[in-house]
RNA sequence: GGGCGCUUAGCUCAGUUGGGAGAGCAUCGCCCUUACAAGGCGAGGGUCACUGGUUCAAGUCCAGUAGCGCCCA
């Protein structure tokens, strides 16, 4: 073996392997157990929120592959419509075109295009990675088996009137030209204005307090063109008398009601709200109570058309209305004609005051773009009757979220749910299945030619499909059955539906888990998974979002494979949407990677991850971890190759012959048990991070820094016997073996790698770690009595290194030790460890000497009743030792105070539980014993 | 406005039914000891945000305050 670990030479070849060999196809027998990948959007590669729960999801997937489960790691891609429209016409844009003049087949081609490219990086990524996914089951979203779903599924839909079309605002976005879901709207808060307006009273009315007009205040002035109503509060005194009157609509002269509705709050601005029902959804709801006509000042640019239109609430076209755009208005821009407005009311004496204000502003979460509500014709389907039950199915706990409290934030979704938007003005999606004819009749069929033999439509009549796509939430809404072979009733199907865990983030719960919940319950009768895993969301180190903008995100193959600043520099600065930030992000990343990062390796990054995944929702990824972890795989390379050294070529017991074992020997298989105990523990309640705790102490604190170091004696005594050599040796590489399985779902590769060569010394002839089994807890190597001896052994071990340590005395320098005041119990743990007391504490003799005799001065350690002593001639300066043992009386002295006060006190001495006091007196006791000594060694030091 | 969460060592975080405050990294000291200097051995470091309550006993339970954050309207 190489003298140190290195990632790079060991991991690509094993993952070959692994999938050449066909290791991840689910074995079709014992358990199903199914894992759906969150399908990666094709815009581009995995950042380090997915390199997180895929390391979840392979962990899980490995594990109960090696217990005997019938495994499927379900993979594929998500073809993410308008995110991957925008990166495909960003890049044509860079060629100076755009996708009208390609048509809309010429670029759907090139969105297939780049989709190949694209999912040739993720899936070259999850390789890196280590994922066990089964890559002959590979799905995408827009492949046939999932486009036959989405269309099932459409038409189904639409005979049960769940999939209707309507006329509708919904959130527009002016930049993509398409509907967006309300969940793609991000509020922002900004700074704004409050304008307040004049209407003028119609027919010579006026107020109470005797003007001619009222004042209105708007955020949204342009919006006043398609105004048809005012709102007043019902118990407003102000403007009771107002009620059922009207006001003459500044610049476009139509005559609008006042009206009385319980939404205006008295409070806010005036009072007087201007109601816009085709431009504001409270103001839809508010017009629609009152009948208020739609009028729609804007186009698809949100700029004001030439002549506005008017609805009604069913989307008949209203034409007896005053539907005048003032001069000069017509192709004005949003907010240019919001100036203009202001302008004219000014000039018109109409604008009353200017107040700052700060509003939330809707923004596409994708263009960034002002949201526009805006009435157009939509698909959409009613939730409700798709909700109950899958409100019902986490309520009755089939399924579970962990941590559970995430059913709360489900619930509360689930229970003010709106119907959902389905149908995107986009060219990359799923086609909507719905045909027209010359008459606006709309049919809704797997294909043309259904529609026309359910419709008996004969071919003179023409039919267009309707230019629309579907939703990407959709098709992924379909995930764990359309990957299965839904509308086929496939093996698949049967075995891996419900699945056994979702892994994700809770910012997808709305978008995804819930509508998968739904459409699974609907169409397949079942839940589409037993459990939902909600990872915390991946930080940078102090806490922030990585993002491109703010320049902190981090490649996770860069931490595998290592990268140097100037290229991390340079990635992080190309392609910004905002070029001006580059020279910041410049900055910031030299300062912070001035030497750029080293190659980690995927084990480390994989360990790292389960280690910081806690029940925390933010997660603040620290280098600093992941280079810890690096630093651990090499201490266990190290300590594979410290075992082969002393194993291979030798007599280890594989093929027979007595053992013996020693006391190090039953400890460390006693302590191994307890480890695979704690790991399956916490692997079952997604504890990640206890996980690896577990496994790490294991690994470092006992096998390595104890269990090796004791394994020396025994192999390098003359006078070891060959049983006794045979079972050390045994012991090192069955104990090995065995923690390589344990840790192989987490570090897969280090694990497979080291196992290949231990393997036959245990007498393994196998081709890989990947699928043995998972080792079982033997509750016949569980060993008290050896876990007692060994603590004890480790006691007067660390007692006298803490001596050297305070003392400076050199590890190399051999010290006797006087062992005094013992037990018999210890004299005979003293009499069975001596050589292991002789090399681990680096002695060069022990005395063992009984109450009374006759001792040098010394240093001293306390271990119980108990005294270590290590004489002072030459070694120990007496100062020194002074300040030592004047320390632990100052830490005693205050312990001894406290478990006295505590027992004086007759509440505690009276109510605690017997147990409790008879501890803290035995604490007290021990406490002020170990005080005697340590005074009687001060005065000892004085007299010298 | 409604809901959820966080505050523990310099940093990043554990702390399961209330009963002697922990890990990793960083810091300091000694050491190139034959698996490992990407290392070993040892050490220092905390008013558990604050206030009050319950209790013999509170990081842990309850109420409130402050600060930070997320989601929804």
């Amino acid at each position: 073996m190489e003298k140190a670990y290195n990632p790079s030479d060991i991991e690509q070849k094993w993952y070959q392997k692994w999938e050449s060999s066909d290791y991840f196809v689910a074995s079709g027998e014992g358990n199903p157990y199914c894992i759906l990948i969150p399908p990666p959007n094709v815009t581009g590669s995995l950042h380090m929120g997915h390199a997180f729960q895929h390391t979840i999801m392979d962990t899980l997937t490995r594990y109960h592959r090696m217990k005997g489960d019938n495994t499927l790691w379900q993979v594929g891609s998500d073809h993410a419509g308008i995110a991957t429209q925008m990166v495909v016409e960003r890049n044509l844009s860079a060629e100076g075109q755009t996708r009208q003049d390609l048509g809309r087949e010429a670029f759907i081609d090139k969105v297939w295009e780049w989709k190949e490219h694209s999912g040739g990086t993720i899936t070259r990524q999850m390789r890196r990675l280590g994922d066990s996914v089964d890559w002959n089951r590979e799905a995408f979203t827009m492949d046939d088996t999932c486009s036959n779903a989405v269309k099932e599924v459409f038409v189904q839909l639409f005979k049960e009137d769940i999939i209707y079309r309507g006329k509708r605002l919904v959130n527009w976005d002016p930049k993509f030209h398409t509907a967006i879901s309300d969940l793609e709207v991000e509020n922002i808060e900004e700074k704004g204005s409050l304008w307040h307006f004049r209407y003028p009273l119609a027919n010579g009315e006026t107020t109470a307090d005797g003007k001619s007009y009222i004042v209105v205040a708007t955020t949204r002035p342009e919006t006043m063109l398609g105004d048809t109503a005012v709102a007043v509060h019902p118990e407003d005194e102000r403007y009771q008398s107002l009620v059922g009157k009207t006001i003459t609509l500044p610049l476009v002269g139509r005559e609008i009601p006042i009206v009385a509705d319980e939404y205006v709050d008295k409070e806010f601005g005036t009072g007087c709200v201007k109601i816009t029902p085709a431009h504001d959804f409270n103001d839809y709801e508010v017009g629609k109570r009152h009948n208020a006509p739609l009028v729609n000042i804007f186009n698809d640019n949100a700029a004001i058309r030439n002549t506005a239109e008017a609805f009604d609430y069913k989307g008949k076209a209203i034409t007896d209305i005053n539907l005048m755009i003032p001069d000069g208005y017509a192709g004005l821009d949003r907010f240019d004609a919001r100036k203009k407005i202001i302008d004219d009311f000014d000039s018109l004496g109409l604008l009353d005051s200017i107040k700052d204000h700060t509003l939330q502003t809707p923004r596409g979460d994708r263009s960034g773009a002002v949201i526009e509500p805006y009435l157009t014709d939509q698909w959409y389907v009613a939730v409700e009757s798709l909700a109950k039950p899958a409100i019902e199915a986490v309520e009755s706990g089939e399924i579970k979220f962990v941590p559970e409290n995430w059913s709360k934030t489900y619930f509360q979704w689930m229970h003010n749910l709106q119907d959902w938007c389905i149908s995107r003005q986009l060219w990359w999606g799923h086609r909507i299945p719905a045909w027209y004819d010359e008459d606006g009749n709309v049919y809704v069929g797997r294909d043309d030619e259904e529609v026309r033999k359910d419709n008996n439509l004969d071919s003179s009549v023409s039919l267009r499909q309707d230019e629309d796509v579907l939703d990407t939430w959709f098709s992924s809404a379909l995930w764990p059955f359309a990957t299965m072979g839904w509308p086929e009733k496939t093996k698949e199907l049967e075995t891996f539906v419900p699945s056994s865990v979702l892994v994700t983030g809770f910012d997808i719960i709305f978008f995804w888990v819930a509508r998968m919940i739904m459409m699974t319950k609907k169409f397949i009768g079942k839940v589409p998974f037993k459990e939902v895993y909600i990872t915390g969301l991946i930080r940078d180190e102090h806490g922030q979002k990585m993002s491109k903008s703010k320049g902190n995100v981090l490649d996770p193959i860069d931490l595998i494979d290592g990268i140097d600043v100037d290229s991390l520099v340079s990635k992080r600065t190309t392609g910004l949407m905002n070029p001006k930030d580059a020279k910041k992000i410049e900055k910031r990343t030299r300062k912070e990677f001035g030497e750029g990062i080293e190659s980690y390796g995927t084990d480390a990054l994989r360990f790292t991850f389960c280690a910081l995944a806690s029940t925390s929702r933010d997660i603040n990824f620290d280098l600093g971890r992941v280079e810890g972890n690096r630093n651990f795989c090499n201490k266990i390379w190290n300590a594979a190759r410290y075992v082969l050294m002393n194993t291979e070529g030798q007599d280890c017991g594989q093929n027979g012959g007595d053992l013996q074992l020693s006391l190090a020997d039953r400890w460390i298989w006693s302590r191994l048990q307890s480890t695979i105990e704690d790991f399956e523990k916490h692997l079952t309640t997604y504890r990640f991070d206890l996980v690896s705790q577990a496994l790490f102490s294991f690994i470092k604190n006992e096998y390595c820094d104890w269990y090796l170091e004791l394994s020396k004696p025994v192999l390098n005594d003359a006078n070891s016997t060959a049983e006794q050599v045979r079972g050390t040796r045994h012991t090192l590489v069955n104990v090995l073996e065995t923690v390589l399985r344990i840790a192989h779902p987490l570090m897969p590769f280090i694990t497979e790698e080291i196992w290949q060569r231990i393997a036959p010394l245990a007498g393994i002839k196998d081709n890989t770690i990947m699928l043995q089994s998972f080792p079982k807890f033997d509750e016949k190597r569980f060993d008290e009595a050896a876990a007692d001896d060994l603590e004890w052994v480790k006691n007067v071990v660390v007692g006298v290194r803490n001596i050297r340590g305070e003392m400076n005395i050199s590890p190399a320098k051999s010290v006797p030790l006087i062992i005094h005041n013992g037990s018999a119990e210890d004299e005979r743990r003293l009499n069975e460890n001596k050589t292991f007391l002789m090399t681990l504490a680096k002695l060069e003799s022990i005395n063992w000497k009984q109450k009374g005799d006759e001792l040098p001065v010394s240093a001293t350690a306390l271990i119980g009743n108990m005294d270590l002593l290590i004489p002072m001639a030459g070694l120990i300066d007496v100062a020194a030792e002074k300040a030592r043992v004047n320390k632990e009386i100052d830490r005693l002295s205050k312990d001894k105070e406290r478990f006295a006060a505590k027992l004086a006190n007759p509440n505690f001495a009276d109510r605690a539980p017997e147990a409790v006091v008879a501890k803290e007196k035995e604490k007290l006791a021990e406490t002020e014993a170990t005080l005697e000594k340590l005074k009687q060694q001060i005065t000892q030091l004085e007299s010298l």
